[in-house]
DNA sequence: CTTAGGATCGCCT
DNA sequence: GGCGATCCTAAGC
């Protein structure tokens, strides 16, 4: 993970939510190809925020938010679903980052079969549905970025993306908060 | 285009 | 035992 990423993220979950926008995250293939985009929708959780994982302490499931700067936190729910986070601030903090939404770029093809065939804006326009098109999983739960599977690179371009904050989106709790970041050039 | 309901299971109280 | 940081499909305007 570069210095200029690692600043960003030990910012904490809000101040990097939005940061983060414009970012392009990657999986690694097998054969080496990578398979993502930038990105365009995140969410911030901490631990003083009654929506968040980690409101109520440490515990199995969500240890991974504990850890430093830079982890890879991916959670299942509704039975059937997993999202990602990058976790933020030093450890013991409890927080990070929710990957909403990217837009595609590499490995556009992988995405289309994982996700059954979906139309290109559909692809990867939810937190769960960008890591079923990026094939993460549970077992990706407490990988570091700049490790074997996740690259994470800076904005291309010299276009500066216009970032909204907005209201959390599938949370009852502490709604209040304009968390929610999105790119709104599209 | 918008909305409502069902799927499905591990974690936490 | 309840419910969730969601997605998909079908039906209603």
């Amino acid at each position: 993970m570069t210095e200029e990423l690692r600043d960003i993220l030990m910012q904490g979950s809000v101040s990097a939510a939005e940061q983060l926008i414009g970012w392009r995250v990657f999986v690694k293939e097998a054969d080496g190809n990578l398979v993502g985009g930038a990105i365009v929708e995140t969410e911030a959780y901490s631990q003083e925020d009654a929506a968040s994982h980690t409101f109520n302490g440490e515990t199995a499931r969500n240890g991974t938010m504990f850890k430093e700067a830079g982890h890879v936190y991916v959670y299942f729910t509704y039975g059937m679903h997993w999202c990602m986070n990058f976790v933020t601030g030093p450890a013991g903090h409890g927080q990070g980052v929710l990957i909403r939404a990217i837009r595609p770029e590499a490995g556009i093809d992988i995405m289309r079969s994982r996700r059954g065939g979906k139309p290109y804006r559909q692809l990867t326009d939810g937190p769960a549905k960008v890591c079923q098109a990026l094939g993460v999983s549970g077992a990706d739960n407490g990988a570091v970025i700049g490790g074997d599977k996740f690259v994470v690179q800076p904005p291309v371009g010299d276009t500066e993306l216009t970032v909204l904050p907005t209201e959390r989106i599938g949370i009852k709790k502490d709604t209040h908060r304009l968390w929610r970041f999105i790119a709104t050039d599209e």
